[in-house]
DNA sequence: CATGGTATGCGAGCACTGTTCACAATGTCA
DNA sequence: TGACATTGTGAACAGTGCTCGCATACCATG
């Protein structure tokens, strides 16, 4: 909808040269999108129908192929949303955390769980099985947010270790390749073990939040699974030696 | 199946007492099953196909309706198999694990993952999205192999922690009814706030597991992501007390 | 053994899905 | 105005889960 308004509103500018039906065809995109991202919040993105969208919209099923060249490419489309929504919630979090490196990690994975538990089925878009036939395009749009996500955890992790507030690992074995690479483009002076530390903290709270919108909490928290939330994330970071 | 044996009940009472018609029948179920669990290793839950299953063993559509109530019957089956699969197996990796309580952990982790890398549709079938219209049996038997895993990991801590093993955390709150309730029941010595901290371990490594399975891992570690994963199993079992 | 009831299987059909294709209407531009 | 590209449609095809009525096999009982 916005888009639509700002598509419009650059018209008037030279630059831009938007015919008539230029900005139909981008306020139809909109609509469709609209009312997928709506049918998935719903029902979840495998039973998101290309003749439900179509009838949502007064348009007839055929007519959708002028704008997506079938259903897998509107999912990937709307996962595409899903992960760059997720990414700059988290970014936008980690920066209201303030100065406090803790914080800032603190932060980014309460906005984590939050967008979770708001947008289960979208959640379970970006991580749950992948949709049968979708094949996620190799170095495409999808895997941007991803990218921007994992940035924005190994900058704070960078920083706090910039700091000394971070606890290297006395590891057992020797690095990666591909560990001293990304340490090195992160930090030529950061040690290649905070890397496997910084995605096994990732998947700490990723298991966390998956579990609990899955609901395997619900038995023993009800609705009260921050709690537990709350105590694994201070365990969490004291585990890597970021105190609160 | 239920119903088999309730027959079987009704109609004697010993188990041997079968006529040729519920052997048929019992034969059946488990051809439709095995063709049933094929097709999911294959290609997934999501995209099971019933006419499928029926073309595969050569039976019409309509005749499936003999055995399961529709679709989602046969998949509630087959969740179960893989709950109950995947928690024998990891139990008996477990009992593998000699008289150490980080060996037992350490190896029922490891078998957590690999039977979820080796059956990555059937683990996704349990932790990925639930299948559209499926609801799982309040207190059914799907829950059941939940309970025997969760059950095993609690029972492998309660006797670290007897041991003297498990470090006992310095919690900031106060533990909930849920957990007090369940420590109790597990040990009515055992301190409430090694609950979270037992299931926050299942979330790590499940996190890992879930992500690996995904694919998140890859562009990194390629077909390597065994090093992540052991060199986690060891942070995190020394992060409860278990050192190696 | 014969018979009646039951368990099992099948074909046809319904409502739905994604997708393709020929065709008509409409907007854009020389 | 005429030529062309863009957009939308209805019909159709193959696929799905599922229901129903009908036929056949089985099995316990008279």
């Amino acid at each position: 909808m916005s888009m639509v308004f700002a598509k419009m509103f650059l018209s008037g500018q030279t630059g831009d040269m938007t015919t008539r039906r230029e900005r139909l065809r981008a306020a139809t995109y909109e609509e469709i999108k609209t009312a997928a991202l709506a049918q998935i919040t719903a029902v979840g993105g495998s039973s998101l129908s290309l003749r439900g969208v179509a009838r949502e919209i007064g348009m007839s099923p055929a007519g959708l192929y002028r704008y997506y060249d079938g259903r897998d490419e509107l999912l990937t489309d709307l996962i595409t949303d899903a992960y760059n929504d997720l990414a700059t919630t988290v970014e936008s979090a980690m920066d209201a955390g303030g100065d406090s490196m803790h914080d800032r990690f603190a932060e980014g994975m309460r906005a984590y769980r939050r967008w979770g538990l708001e947008f289960p089925n979208r959640f379970l878009l970006i991580f749950g099985t992948p949709i049968p036939g979708y094949e996620a395009p190799e170095a495409g749009s999808t895997v941007e947010g991803n990218r921007r996500m994992g940035e924005a955890f190994f900058a704070v992790g960078a920083e706090a270790w910039r700091r000394g507030q971070l606890s290297v690992p006395t590891s057992a074995r020797t690095a990666t390749k591909g560990e001293r690479d990304l340490a090195f483009e992160i930090d030529p002076q950061m040690p290649p073990q905070l890397v496997p530390v910084m995605l096994g903290t990732w998947a700490h709270f990723h298991g966390l939040v998956t579990l609990e919108v899955l609901g395997q909490f619900q038995w023993l928290y009800g609705d009260r699974s921050d709690v537990l939330f709350e105590s694994e994330i201070e365990r969490l970071l004291a585990g890597i030696g970021l105190m609160i």
